[in-house]
DNA sequence: AGACCAGGTATTTTT
DNA sequence: TACCTGGTCT
């Protein structure tokens, strides 16, 4: 088959949907031993992945339940998810096990949890819940900062495969500081604690399997069960992760390993791009191939792109290069302060729209940090320009949502004391400050969960009978709901649930405004509306494995079409989407390179966050930068990037250097006027 | 239990 | 500056 050029995207969302590339080609049809595929910004990577799939189950003859692909988010699963079903229908395409890593262990953990002594009821344990626990494990009034850091600290040597057992002495006796060992300390009583409570962190999802994969048996099932192994933005995987890949893949290296060290920008979550390298060492077959061709981004961003991350030290030399047209020259604005950059990016935003045929959800500005999102919210505001928010506080952390979740974690799990707390006034049922103390007490007193305490006779006996017999009737109900999760309808279940404790009514009492309520009382719904979908996507499956799999979304509206809106999100956020136009707002030094991130050295993973940024890209690219920032209070005058240097001077178009201030102005009116034409005239 | 104030803290955050 | 949290007061 002749390789065929694809001819220029136009602004359709749309991959070309022509033939594969020579090289996406050979990624495709390679099985004969482990492979990596460096696959550049917009390559195609995913494309690769479905193709090969479809290939190993059509012409190889492989069954679709032998095939795993891995993603490290549950939205990258479902897009996959999908284009499978289109490219391969229902049938077969819902057989392979499309799966986050840590749905992967979920399933593991679930299946082995007896080889690892824990309980069959697990409770998946959130980051919030997970930093309580350690909060309440050190001495009251921590700084909550101090608890943040010894917890980062734990992960990161779970992120190493360490359990506390294996932290070497150098970290935790010999040598080490009083800090250092004191938080090794806390790691200990932290795993302790967990397997009391028969609960899990997001760390444990990969490390507690990775136990389950040492040893042999085990091992060879799984081995048989997953005959062939995709991982997508490999260079996203930690040690544990690499590991678990390892042990699944076995020694002839079933697998396919789709990343590209460019876009490595998890570095300080316990990412290490090095995997890639690692990969070449621990298989010496390895064979690797790039994807080079980028069918995104015209000429001009991606030579910007390139520029600026050939100032990185790179594994794998890559050269991107597209097939597209030139472009536009990039946009540079020096601004007077972030109000006025927001006001500039409001009135171009406003100005493309109008005169192009761009459509709202065309664009998208990113920036750094979540606090720049104030300033360019209030001025799109003021423009009327809709838009939406990417990031903030997610559906799971919202504290209706919470609270449902540690109902039915503790329903399904008695030993689950975090939730037992949560939820055993809430909604209000005469059980105080008093009465949680008592019960804490016999459980403590007769080493028992505070649910096996509350369900116990002799302790309900110390309680004022109002409470005694509501905490029997809210253990009852627990207990049924259990019950009744396992053997029967899982999702009736939890409806008669929310029914009996009166959820509703206590979330209308709790807001203070009705449309509050609602908007509450909708989300408790929504949970149990996606309890429904993935029942009836697992028929069969128990509450303890639903609420596993639910545990596992990160976020409800993961459906949100972009719509027409403009998407305001953090570099971060941004990776694997892309967008016709793209603002990349407070392009400054301790900014863009972040101050903090200088300090710890990680200077080149900035980049790469630049790097990420640009190549979201398709039409035009629009980079600025204040000279004034307000920061804590007080104003501070700031350095264009040191990363805008960087990019090669005829691909830049500086706008007015420093009549920037009026221009803006100027700007600024122009598009108040813009927007009361477009009410007046539609 | 709820309101209010003081104090501490302000990168990123796939699961 | 603005926020969130935790503690205290009513």
């Amino acid at each position: 088959m002749p390789g065929f050029m694809p001819g220029p995207v136009h602004s359709s969302n749309h991959k070309p949907k022509i033939q594969l590339n020579e090289q996406q080609r050979a990624a495709v049809q390679y099985t004969a031993g482990p492979l990596l595929v460096v696959a550049g910004a917009g390559s195609g990577k995913t494309r690769v992945i479905i193709e090969k799939i479809v290939h190993l189950v059509q012409n190889r003859g492989l069954p679709p339940e032998r095939i795993a692909a891995i993603t490290f988010t549950n939205k990258a699963a479902k897009e996959m998810r999908e284009r499978l079903g289109k490219r391969l229908g229902a049938n077969p395409a819902g057989a392979v096990a499309v799966s986050t890593f840590h749905a992967l262990g979920w399933r593991i953990l679930r299946e082995h949890h007896d080889l690892l002594g824990y309980r069959p009821g697990i409770s998946i344990l959130d980051e919030q819940d997970s930093l309580n626990v350690v909060r309440d494990l050190l001495p009251g009034g921590t700084p909550p900062e101090r608890v943040r850091l010894a917890r980062a600290q734990v992960s990161r040597w779970k992120n190493l495969a360490l359990a506390a057992g294996d932290v070497p002495k150098t970290h935790t006796s010999e040598g080490a500081s009083e800090g250092e060992a004191s938080v090794w300390r806390l790691y200990r009583r932290y795993e302790d604690h967990l397997r009391d409570l028969n609960g899990v962190d997001f760390d444990d999802l990969i490390l507690q399997p990775l136990r389950v994969l040492q040893q042999e048996e085990p091992r060879l099932r799984w081995q048989q069960q997953l005959r062939y192994l995709l991982v997508d933005e490999y260079q996203d995987s930690n040690e544990t992760q690499y590991r678990m890949l390892r042990l699944l893949a076995g020694d002839e290296g079933r697998f396919t390993a789709v990343g590209d060290d460019d876009q490595s920008i998890y570095g300080w979550r316990g990412a290490q791009p090095e995997n890639l390298q690692q990969l070449q060492r621990d298989y010496p077959k390895l064979h690797i191939i790039k994807l080079e061709q980028n069918y995104r981004s015209c000429n001009t961003v991606l030579k910007a792109a390139n520029a600026l991350i050939a100032n990185n030290p790179r594994a794998v030399e890559k050269n991107l290069w597209s097939g597209l047209h030139e472009g536009e020259a990039i946009r540079v604005i020096p601004c007077a302060d972030d109000k006025d950059e927001a006001a500039m990016i409001a009135a171009e935003i406003l100005h493309r729209e109008y005169t192009s045929k761009a459509r709202w959800g065309d664009f998208a500005v990113l920036y750094r940090g979540n606090h720049q999102s104030r300033v360019l919210e209030q001025a799109l505001r003021e423009q009327r320009i809709p838009y939406h928010l990417s990031g903030g506080t997610s559906f799971f952390e919202r504290t209706e949502v919470k609270d449902l979740m540690c109902y039915l974690r503790l329903a399904v799990n008695p030993d689950d004391n975090t939730a037992f707390m949560r939820v055993v006034n809430t909604p209000r049922r005469d059980l105080g400050t008093q009465s949680r103390a008592a019960i804490a007490r016999h459980a403590g007193q007769h080493h028992l969960s505070l649910f096996e305490a509350a369900v116990a006779a002799e302790c309900r006996a110390a309680l004022p009978a109002r409470s005694a017999d509501s905490l029997a009737r809210f253990c009852d109900l627990l207990i049924a709901t259990g019950d009744r999760g396992e053997r029967s309808d899982p999702v009736e279940a939890v409806q008669d649930l929310v029914e009996a404790i009166g959820y509703e009514a206590w979330l209308r009492e709790q807001s203070d405004n009705p449309p509050a309520a609602e908007r509450r009382i909708e989300n408790a719904r929504e949970l149990v509306a996606w309890l429904g979908r993935l029942r009836d996507d697992n028929p069969g499956m128990g509450l303890t494995d639903l609420l596993g799999r639910l545990s596992l979304l990160t976020s409800l509206d993961a459906d949100d079409d972009p719509g027409q809106q403009v998407r305001l999100m953090t570099l971060h956020g941004s990776k694997g989407l892309e967008f016709p136009h793209v603002f990349l707002a407070g392009v400054e030094e301790d900014l863009l390179p972040h101050r903090n991130s200088m300090d710890e050295g990680a200077e080149a993973e900035e980049r790469r966050l630049m790097y990420v940024g640009i190549t979201r890209a398709r039409e035009t690219l629009t980079l600025s930068f204040a000279r004034h920032r307000r920061r804590y209070g007080e104003a501070i005058s700031c350095e264009p990037s040191r990363f805008l240097e960087e990019l090669p001077k005829d691909l830049l178009d500086w706008r007015g250097a420093d009549a920037d201030k009026d221009e803006a102005r100027t700007k600024e009116r122009a598009a108040a006027n813009l927007s009361r034409l477009k009410e007046l005239f539609g």
